[in-house]
DNA sequence: TTGTTGCCTTGATTTAGATCAACATCCATG
DNA sequence: CATGGATGTTGATCTAAATCAAGGCAACAA
């Protein structure tokens, strides 16, 4: 499938003056710019489990995710909960123009977020348009993904979108790129079976079971109940239901 | 919920000189850029049906729909297929930077598009920042659509789904405002039983199934196969399980 | 007029995943 | 080191939607 992996800034075009690396918006800063991004940027850390804001609420800035995992969800007024957006780092998190969050934004595991204040950000993205550019191959590769996920949805099998799950965190994950050796590689998965069942649109129970399934025929391993080792991506690949040839994968 | 509706442009802004509106992309456009746009314009129609382009294959043109509705879908190996986007009049197809669809698309009625050429139309969008503007806030919005569409996919139920789907059309399809009066509202369904259970991710046996039993309930009024009747619209958005607020109607 | 074709509807049956329920494991904490 | 809460697993049963199957109806062509 042609969804582009969210493209990384080669770390020959980081602004190496700033504290973090906020790749997401300042891919290209100049001095002044740079300067400008200081001036209106905060940090803050979110616990596991913790809420960063509750859909509704009004969000007095826009960030980018320096180090964890967030998710974005939406809940109907019943309880069912649908996870819509997954945060990990450099990520951008909020909606220029604005002042509400759309969503329920949760640290899945701890978060650092990189904050600008929304107001001056905003104004800052008039006078700097690559901030803008930059935002928008972002949001048309989140566009991308979402599509992915609307597929996966509403077409694939409980064990389709557990593969799916666990071979988009593999790919996207990257920390573990260290840990991959041959066809193996393994990590720790950032998502309760909650939370990945909010992800997929099932229930935690048939979550576990299709874990368990998977882990009897071999397919992934796990030390733990976090711990995943994929002895064969390929192998699990093939259960996604996705074209072989993995279309997105970089 | 707060997902923001697509902004049509105030007529007040629209380029006068440009034979069709296309607000999608000139919005604030000066008169040499108006004029650099018409060097790189030109229209195409499709018939009902008709497949614009494949999936993979290149395109050489972004383009903005005049009249009629187009979708987009992915299809697996297998041929289960989701749809994953719907394109009304004034809505944007294609990627700026990327020569292949990553989709099909596909012309739902007779359908007239307001073609670019890719490249010049690109190069221009670098020289012209309020374009990228406009097409952020355009991929903006259509994100949050596609996680409106995500939730439908994820957690509702067969009826929930074609009660959303309704009114989604209802709301979205302008030329119907002029049929509406009271609480109650009219129109054609622009697509097939087939196509709404490629956009609900149902069977299309389910979907006529639900329709009858919406019909049944009187909740809505069938003249022929595809002209709808909305006695009262409240009374079928309570049937979407949404918040009843209805959050992003305009 | 009588096929033929493309949509749509309805009925009978099956099944994947949900629901309900019990129990296991792992910590953190008094 | 017992206790309690969060997290995860597994089993039994139920059900919403899928699947399989048969027709209906309008448009159109021979």
């Amino acid at each position: 499938m042609p969804r582009t992996a969210p493209k990384l800034i080669p770390a020959s075009q980081e602004c190496k003056d700033c504290p973090i690396r906020h790749r997401a918006v300042c891919a290209k800063c100049e001095p002044d710019e740079l300067d400008a991004l200081e001036q209106i940027k905060f940090y803050r850390s979110f616990e596991a489990g913790q809420t960063v804001v509750w859909a509704g609420d009004s969000m007095e800035f826009v960030a980018s995710v320096v180090t964890g995992i967030g998710t974005l969800s939406q809940t109907m007024e019943d309880g069912r909960r649908q996870m819509v957006g997954l945060l990990l780092p450099s990520d951008f998190v909020g909606r220029p123009g604005r002042d509400t969050s759309a969503y329920d934004v949760t640290a899945a595991t701890d978060v650092v977020m990189c904050c600008f204040r929304r107001k001056p950000f905003q104004d800052m993205m008039l006078r700097t348009p690559h901030i803008g550019q930059r935002l928008l191959e972002m949001t048309l590769d989140e566009l991308d993904a979402a599509r992915e996920w609307m597929l996966l949805l509403g077409r694939k099998t409980a064990r389709e979108k557990i593969a799916s799950l666990l071979c988009i965190i593999a790919r996207r994950d990257a920390s573990l790129k260290l840990s991959r050796s041959g066809g193996s590689m393994s990590f720790d998965l950032p998502l309760t079976r909650e939370a990945m069942s909010e992800y997929l649109g099932l229930t935690l129970e048939t979550v576990s079971r299709q874990m368990s399934a998977l882990r009897k025929e071999g397919l992934i391993v796990t030390e733990g109940k976090r711990h995943i080792v994929i002895p064969d991506f390929d192998l699990l690949l093939e259960e996604t239901g996705d074209d072989s040839d993995g279309g997105f994968l970089v």
